[in-house]
DNA sequence: ATAATATTAGTCAACATTAGTCAAGAACAC
DNA sequence: GTGTTCTTGACTAATGTTGACTAATATTAT
């Protein structure tokens, strides 16, 4: 709590934006202005921590009147929801991004808490630790659409 | 109390602080320099003496604002049957033997229906299979011990 | 219309800042 | 003496920060 990075930083004021409103739009350099950093670090932060995988969609235009928007994706019914996951999985996926999946599967209201850390604990890295990453990376991956086509048939 | 070596002091510096509040969260390389040891002996002093056995989790974040947190957990009271299963599984496990296991957890109530279906989304042959049968067994045991490891706390 | 210029955001690679792993040797317990 | 635990540091990995360069869009000049 004490020593936060400064994405961290940005990353709780647009979240604190978007918990009372379903977007926000932000000029990018008036945001990096605002924080002291450079632009670029916008897209950083948007890229490490408002994926499609987290439950946002981000659009942006240049030129004059630019922005960047940011929105909270409506979920779709379950089916449509755990077919874009298990796309977004692919046949190998990162263990940060795999914890993105695991959260919006429980922000989706398809898993509940218990659930979660269940697959949490089958994902991570006491779990798989082969010394390969991309190797653990696949597999990972397997484990998650495994259990994403068991939930397909739950619901 | 005389002889203590300088991971035993780390430890109950650590222990002090975890008696009054429910986690601790550190810089490592501060800690390091406080104590006058290298870095990686915190490492050591984590891995030794707050394990899950011991009630302890573990998280901890790399980069600039980077941490360890040690979080004391509560621990269940079914932890020798956990140890049993732990020992059962081993470093490698068929899956039939895996099943067991799974059935043993929820016939003791450790978990649900739903989560037991779930570990087993995440152990069957779709979600491990490396072309490998004793790789295969290995990782299933990982994933199981980890599981298991996690069913220790309330979480 | 077209071209030039201004105004935005995007990409990428270098660098910075943290923690993790591992294996060798030292210290200790028996 | 032997086996275990502790200590150390070189190397690795993950994450964050910065800035130069690029690309897209809008506005202005012709």
């Amino acid at each position: 709590m004490e020593n936060q990075n400064i994405s961290d930083i940005i990353e709780s004021y647009l979240k604190q934006i978007l918990a009372e409103s379903q977007q926000v739009e932000i000029r990018r350099a008036e945001i990096a202005n605002q924080f002291n950093v450079v632009p670029s670090q916008i897209n950083y932060v948007i890229k490490t921590r408002f994926t499609i995988q987290d439950g946002y969609v981000v659009q942006s235009k240049r030129g004059g009147g630019g922005y960047i928007r940011i929105e909270k994706v409506k979920l779709l019914d379950n089916l449509d929801f755990i077919d874009s996951l298990v796309t977004a999985v692919g046949d190998q996926i990162t263990r940060h991004d795999s914890l993105s999946v695991v959260r919006s599967l429980f922000e989706a209201g398809a898993i509940n808490r218990s659930e979660a850390n269940i697959i949490l604990a089958a994902i991570n890295k006491d779990a798989i630790n082969t010394g390969d990453r991309q190797a653990d990376e696949q597999i990972r991956a397997q484990i998650l659409i495994s259990i994403l086509n068991h939930l397909r048939y739950e619901s």
